[in-house]
DNA sequence: AAATGCGACAACCGCATTATC
DNA sequence: CGATAATGCGGTTGTCGCATT
């Protein structure tokens, strides 16, 4: 049973809205006010328009005070930071942009922010449309064959592309600092994040930046060490919470050890995120609030924070560049918990999650935090 | 000049949440 | 308190225009 239609779908137009309708919607709206009911609006005032296409087009275009293109450096900034900690969330990010609509952001992201952060041109549409149709059959049929795509499937493109910013990041550090992702000691290296210093601790928004239900939900992980993690992670990014239950999704065993950060209570002290202990880790995920304060100390570098690093990545790449032979440093390689491959970050982490088999005991126990 | 590829943006669709009865 | 309607939201698609072949 699907949900009833809205609107009269063969009554109503679609498409480009005219001129003419622009005007007799912001005229009715400027004048009456939506009156508390989309639905009824398009009927009041004869526009053959669903009522939710009509809020949109206020709401997107024809309410004052918004802004369209050009986006500044600040909006870059703050849309950046926002999506690394919050995920996908464009009302929420459209909220600390005034002017700004969440589809503007959400376009400005898709088209343009994305690409230049992560690096990498998605495919056109085009070009996704050609693939191979069979592929996502294969990879969703059957039970236990298509567990590791499953699970891949499971992980929001967004929460990969938080992870990978991360790490893109995190290359960018590697390679400017001189840092490296060599073994340490016989283990594999572990992945060295970003330290998690909380948004923003140079500039400030127009207003706090609460958690989200994203965050709240990462709190399902069973295991003591994991609840730690889970907690520290959803006061501190709701994207490296992922990433970590991603880790131990991948292998949960190797992730109470000392070779996945999850496990690694030691390299996340160092790198500033982590409390040094459970109650102090609760502390940190009951407070509401994400701020410099509660993570400071331990920092990569103090006073360097996730703004500065994006704005370094975002307009300063060039000079990087140029410092290590005038290419953009590739990303850290990771190794498959079971060791199978070493393989560089940037193209091919997703595949580094379809392809390591880690099982299919361990995929009921584990729990997305991101909500989607 | 025509065909094709691609980026950008507007709009739609369907699910989730909230409000109302 | 449950059912239904309205609204909000994010993902996806359609379309247009420019660039390239």
């Amino acid at each position: 049973m699907g949900r009833a239609p809205c609107c009269d779908k063969a009554s109503v137009k679609k498409g480009p809205w005219s001129p003419e309708e622009d005007a007799k919607l912001k005229a009715y709206i400027e004048e009456n006010g939506t009156g508390g009911n989309w639905i009824a609006l398009p009927q009041k005032i004869g526009l053959k328009r669903c009522g939710k296409s009509c809020r949109l087009r206020w709401l997107n275009y024809l309410r004052p005070n918004i802004k369209h293109g050009d986006f500044t450096e600040e909006e870059e900034h703050i849309i950046c930071s926002l999506y690394i900690s919050i995920g996908s969330r464009w009302s929420i990010i459209a909220a600390q942009l005034p002017g700004r609509t969440d589809n503007d952001i959400k376009n400005y992201w898709n088209t343009k922010l994305k690409k230049k952060l992560l690096g990498k041109r998605a495919p056109s549409r085009r070009a996704r449309a050609n693939q191979d149709p069979c592929g996502g059959l294969a990879a969703t049929a059957g039970g236990g064959g298509g567990t590791a795509a499953a699970a891949h499937q499971a992980l929001s493109s967004s929460a990969l592309e938080r992870i990978q910013l991360h790490m893109r990041l995190q290359g960018l550090y590697n390679n400017a600092f001189g840092c490296t992702t060599t073994s340490n000691g016989g283990g594999v290296a572990p992945p060295q994040w970003p330290k998690l210093e909380a948004l923003l601790p140079n500039r400030s928004l127009p207003a706090p930046v609460q958690p989200t239900d994203a965050v709240a939900t990462a709190v399902t992980v069973q295991h003591p060490n994991h609840l730690v993690v889970a907690q520290t992670l959803a006061a501190a990014s709701a994207a490296t919470s992922e990433a970590f239950q991603v880790a131990e999704h991948l292998d949960p065993a190797a992730a109470t050890g000392a070779n996945y950060m999850p496990g690694c209570l030691d390299q996340r002290s160092k790198l500033g995120f982590c409390p040094s202990s459970a109650g102090e880790a609760a502390g940190v995920a009951a407070s509401v609030e994400m701020t410099s304060s509660s993570m400071a100390g331990g920092g990569f570098v103090a006073g360097y924070g996730l703004h500065d690093e994006l704005y370094d990545f975002l307009y300063k790449c060039e000079s990087v560049g140029v410092a290590h032979g005038g290419i953009i440093p590739s990303l850290p390689e990771l190794q498959c918990p079971d060791g199978s491959a070493i393989i560089g970050a940037d193209e091919k982490f997703s595949t580094w999650t379809s392809s390591c088999d880690y099982g299919s005991g361990g995929a009921g126990d584990y729990v997305l935090g991101y909500d989607q």
